[in-house]
DNA sequence: CTTGACTCTGGACCAGAGTCTAGGGTGTAG
DNA sequence: CTACACCCTAGACTCTGGTCCAGAGTCAAG
């Protein structure tokens, strides 16, 4: 079987290399195999969890959910049930923010339909409503 | 004017005593009167400013970008031109994370719209997504 | 064989946002 | 007056998610 060195690894999966070594310290990659030298010797496998990784960083998960979403993926045993409810959580989260945010959104873009944008500081509307002092 | 101790506002706020000095320390607050013996005396404005903050710290703004906005009326000597602005570059800011948020909304839905919720994990759409590039 | 690129380890360091501790002083109810 | 809760300061520590470093060993090309 093919093998690679961190340094590969890292270019193939587009992370830095201290990274790879974090997250083998912090379990979400296991323990590779090592050369007599003791360099690190990783496959294919290693690339696509690193995608993983990745992916759902990019969807908001932390480290540690990763790691439990890894280790849910990773028993054979177990079925999509835990995988699709960790989903499900992470999505209420999201769209809880959302809501939040387009709360903010509407009360700004009030402010600044009311605000004319020059004159004095103290008839402005923002700072009004903003610091109420 | 009715004034409170430190322990109190923390209460009323619902943050850590700590976090109070902190903010304070950090600009976040205005450094409070004081007793003779020292205690800091806070008023009711200072309650709203603190909850003002947690709100903007709840959207996702770093304290950095709280400060600003905080201090958008301690300018005086501005017009509203500038603060218009800054309520301007606010609401981008609101409305790119928006976007990113939505970004994510949409991933995870799409995931957890084509996982069935039961059976092998090696069918598991969520997992293979995850996975793939 | 030498050179340069790569890898190993343990530990230090970073920003951001707090949280906790030690060693004191203060306020107030009983 | 005595408890006891509360407050003060400076500074150390926490956590997350890495990144960087020194000093040493390894690998491949020329």
């Amino acid at each position: 079987m093919q093998t690679m060195t961190i340094g590969r690894l890292a270019r193939q999966a587009g992370v830095n290399i201290d990274t790879i070594r974090y997250y083998e310290r912090h379990h979400l990659l296991p323990p590779p195999e090592r050369r007599p030298s003791g360099y690190r010797e990783y496959r294919e496998a290693d690339v696509e969890r690193l995608r993983f990784i990745r992916k759902a960083k990019e969807l908001g998960f932390t480290l540690t959910e990763i790691g439990e979403l890894l280790s849910l993926s990773a028993d054979r045993g177990a079925d999509m049930q835990g995988v699709k409810r960790k989903a499900e959580e992470r999505l209420a989260q999201v769209e809880q923010k959302l809501t939040e945010l387009r709360h903010m959104q509407r009360g700004l873009r009030k402010l600044i339909d009311a605000c004319p944008g020059h004159g004095e500081l103290d008839h402005c509307p923002i700072v009004a409503a903003l610091i109420k002092d």
